[in-house]
DNA sequence: TAGATTGTTAATCGATTAACAATC
DNA sequence: TAGATTGTTAATCGATTAACAATC
């Protein structure tokens, strides 16, 4: 039983797309959409959000349409936010800091479990409700709350070390904001989040007087 | 002349990890790199590599490899980073302070030329050297500046009206951090960045026990 | 039953990888 | 010349879109 297709990463990063609008849609009393007005929202043609959610399941019924609360929580489940997911924060520097207090996280069940830093002058200080802590108990705290995602916002030649501490103490997802790419175990998933590749882009657009 | 053939969307992304490794290799006094080498550091192809480079030109000696210098330059060119480039940001708070912030943007000759915020708590305060101007200037702003890029930090139910504003002030390109939405004419490129499908796509596969 | 809309199979499109000729 | 490495053409792979049967 399971998994026989391998699901496609875009259809995984569709998902919260879907939940989002589908919250929004319930929040205002709407209790049957079709993936033709989803798609219309969102801007995805109504074949692809079908296909999605169709390697999960057979979530709609044909003629009508998707029950909104139900496909809330079966996608609630099958992305594991039903759940609280405990994150810590390396690096409280200011993007550290910002996502730390990032409200839209807290909705979806995430908790900032710890946040650490290297720097003396940060530990100590107050973000979001928690202590700064020393990097130096990155493994320690880690391990004792159990803690599984581990968010990187150090400066690049810390990210490696740093990653390799919080795989050592049980993390089983790392998201890295540092630009660099980050070797670690296939059982850990590994995101890589670079900014400048973003703003990069765009300027391409722009240089090319697109 | 010009592009005949459509750049793939990959391609342009991986264009700023080219040259992030490239200005590293040159700091470290390398004149001359293979596209196996520079593969090897970033974790790609050495045929990925040179397939990208060859949508923009031959840049690379046969037998030889690439001039570190020389691409450097190239890439630097084609993404249009070899100028000054303006930016906004819209909305100043955390995440918007800590874009201000960023140093990386710096690097690479994007200037923070205004930040605005509707609160007039936040009006009047310093970030990143520059003080926060009502929202209420954003078109007379950034059309008297000339700004071509605007970053969007602002709640979701703000992005659209905004982009709207920024838009007919001149903007060419928005970095839209909202998690919604926001729709452009289609000569004006925008770029969606949402925190939190990052997040849910870590989480999708802690649930799947992978 | 007729109309609407899902879920699935087949066709197309786009990006990556493999193979290899060109050339330093 | 021999070895190395690029640039390009062809093959493969993966994702999206089209077509349509199933069914509410």
């Amino acid at each position: 039983m399971g998994k026989l297709v391998l699901i496609p990463r875009p259809t995984i990063e569709r998902l919260p797309l879907y939940l989002r609008s589908l919250t929004l849609l319930d929040e205002s009393g709407v209790e049957v959409v079709s993936s033709e007005e989803l798609g219309r929202i969102l801007g995805i043609t109504s074949v692809q959000i079908r296909k999605d959610l169709a390697y999960f399941g057979e979530f709609g019924r044909r003629g009508v349409g998707y029950d909104v609360a139900d496909l809330m929580q079966q996608i609630t489940e099958i992305l594991g936010v039903n759940r609280p997911n405990k994150f810590a924060i390396v690096g409280a520097g200011h993007l550290g800091q910002a996502l730390a207090r990032y409200e839209g996280f807290t909705e979806y069940g995430f908790m900032l479990a710890a946040i650490f830093d290297a720097d003396p002058k940060k530990i100590g200080m107050e973000v979001a409700g928690q202590q700064v802590l020393s990097a130096d108990y990155v493994t320690e705290v880690v391990k004792s709350l159990g803690i599984q995602i581990g968010v990187l916002t150090v400066p690049a030649p810390a990210a490696q070390p740093v990653a390799d501490q919080l795989i050592k103490a049980g993390v089983r997802a790392i998201w890295n904001f540092a630009p660099t790419r980050i070797e670690a175990p296939i059982d850990i998933e590994v995101r890589q989040e670079n900014l400048i590749v973003g703003l990069l882009a765009l300027s391409y657009h722009l240089a090319q007087g697109k």
